[in-house]
RNA sequence: GUCCCCAUCGACUAGGGGUUAGGUCACAGCCCUUUCAAGGCUGUAGCAGGGGUUCAAAUCCCCUUGGGGACGCCA
């Protein structure tokens, strides 16, 4: 048997991180088996819904390198019953916005009521709104109460005369209970008597979640469901759908991870700062990294390994390793884990990816090839203390255009008696340097320390703040051969000329 | 309120009857060093609590506590 997995977000805002985790581990586990994932858009919210929001999904799954073997092939304007494009087979249940979709709804809700299954229901949502409030004041759980459940057939043709619009309830069990295995959580159990007859189909004849996601599931033959724990207490109503709709013997296997946490230990929100990878990939994250990073959120090897490459990533993964508490999802370590990236990247390609954030930053523009051996020698001083590739036109800036001095560095190192004296004797010394090299720039300066009686450190400093405007940044001697002899001395000339004026 | 899930250093986790409880991030110290990093070495730090079972419990069972989730014409 072949596995088939997918990933099915609602398109009502942008790619999440715990989004993103789940669509890897499912990607994942299809690489790893050879199976087969797919991608299907739940937009049957028809309020919140935005192509804007499938586009955004699509790119933040792209940019993580997740494909998908069958799925849409563009963001679509959504609402409607007409078929997009899509890959995968060409057949009534091949596609994958689930609005596409509604005939097939329309066909197993038909199903279920002329089995008695399901029925109209004909209250409005403030009268089960008005019920559920009812029951939570008298400390009952809140349920719909069953008033349209055992209707006639001609108090239902009444209610449907007098214009009564209708959802469509599934009939649930009033007892027993309802068993299921998880592949992550192990055997479960729930009482039947913790639900209510729920709503399968909206007045709009749009299916609701529940619903929506049986039909899909088992239309499109998915074998696993690796989805969220949050989705743990609505596998029992599923369960049941596939029991009343006659799927139960090829019901998939389910199982659910556990939910990424925020900081404070609540639910990965907004609040905790970044949770959408595209966010991620504007900060400057590498999606290997970010990967990488994710997959390390309820799952591990038995060794605790942590880098993986992608391929390694395939091989490795196997879902009975994934944990099942619930994982805090933690900025530093991913950082710590971005930079070892970059490091490990050769400095042809970290500039090729560094070239939109220097761009951003308007440090270069138009075409930069005829730039591109500089920049790569120029990145290459920095590489090592890159974590973010926000970071190289911070630790580049200096080789593209003046930077400003470090109030703090003045202060510290440019304010004092001597120093004046010292740069002036600096520039002498340059200017008689027939090479520029770091090697002789660096003789020169150990030189004058010693003409001056001073230590290395008081002459390499200052000229560091002096040419650079910081204390800190690249191995000075490299900086000012990169730098060039012009460049370097007018920069000292105008820190001589900055000290002076005030 | 009801139901469900979870519980090893601050964080991610390994370990699933006998371990000096291992690794990684973070943190601290030392080394390296013109700065900042990186790197190397070392260190601080953990089995939520209480009962069982057992010769032996981080590991199995129960309870408590704590955290998370679900109870929508949201998904």
């Amino acid at each position: 048997m072949t596995i088939r997995v997918r990933f099915a977000p609602s398109p009502t805002g942008h790619l999440h991180i715990g989004g993103a985790r789940t669509a890897l581990f499912n990607w994942l586990f299809a690489r790893h088996t050879g199976g087969t994932f797919i991608l299907r858009i739940e937009d049957t919210d028809e309020v919140r819904s935005t192509v804007e929001s499938v586009q955004a999904i699509f790119d933040g799954l792209r940019w993580l390198g997740l494909d998908w073997d069958e799925g849409p092939v563009a963001a679509m304007k959504i609402a409607g019953t007409e078929h997009y494009p899509s890959k995968g087979p060409a057949t009534g249940f091949g596609f994958y916005y689930q609005m596409e979709r509604l005939p097939l709804y329309k066909k197993a809700v038909d199903q279920l009521i002329a089995e008695g299954k399901a029925y109209p229901c004909f209250c409005t949502a403030e009268e089960v709104q008005k019920m559920r409030e009812k029951a939570e004041s008298l400390k009952r759980q809140p349920k719909y109460d069953g008033t349209c459940r055992d209707l006639t057939p001609e108090q239902r043709a009444q209610k449907t005369k007098e214009g009564r619009s209708a959802t469509i309830r599934f009939k649930a069990p009033l007892s027993g209970t309802v068993q299921f295995h998880d592949d992550i959580k192990g055997d479960m159990k729930f009482d039947n008597d913790q639900l209510d007859d729920f709503v399968i189909m909206k007045s709009s004849g749009v299916p609701t979640y529940n619903f929506a996601c049986v039909v899909d599931d088992h239309d499109m033959q998915i074998t696993h469901v690796l989805r969220g724990d949050d989705h743990l207490s609505n596998t029992p109503k599923q369960v049941l759908l596939y029991r009343a709709l006659g799927w139960d013997k090829e019901m998939p296997t389910f199982a659910h991870l556990s939910m990424i946490l925020g900081p404070d230990g609540s639910r990965l929100s907004k609040r905790h700062g970044a949770t959408s990878v595209q966010e991620y990939q504007q900060k400057g994250y590498l999606p290997e990294a970010l990967r990488n990073y994710l997959a390390l959120l309820g799952w591990s090897t038995e060794d605790s390994q942590d880098l993986f490459s992608f391929d390694e990533l395939i091989q490795k993964f196997t879902v009975d390793r994934c944990v099942k508490s619930a994982a805090t999802f933690d900025p530093q370590k991913l950082e710590w884990m971005n930079g070892e990236y970059i490091r490990k990247m050769s400095v042809r390609e970290l500039t090729e990816r560094a070239l939109p954030f220097l761009r951003d930053a308007g440090l270069i523009q138009g075409d930069v090839e005829a730039m591109r051996p500089e920049l790569e020698k120029v990145i290459a001083l920095e590489q090592e203390k890159i974590k973010l590739l926000t970071d190289v036109p911070k630790r580049i800036d200096i080789f593209l255009k003046e930077v400003p001095y470090d109030p703090e560095a003045v202060e510290k190192v440019l304010r004092k008696p001597d120093v004046p004296a010292l740069l002036e004797e600096s520039i002498k010394a340059f200017e008689a340097l027939d090479s520029f090299s770091a090697a002789a720039t660096e003789e020169a300066c150990k030189a004058l320390a010693v003409r001056r009686g001073i230590k290395n450190g008081a002459v390499f400093h200052p000229v560091r703040v002096s040419v650079s405007g910081r204390t800190q940044g690249p191995s000075l001697f490299h900086m000012l051969e990169l730098l060039g002899k012009g460049k370097s001395i007018d920069r000292i000339r105008k820190t001589i000329a900055f000290l002076s004026a005030r």
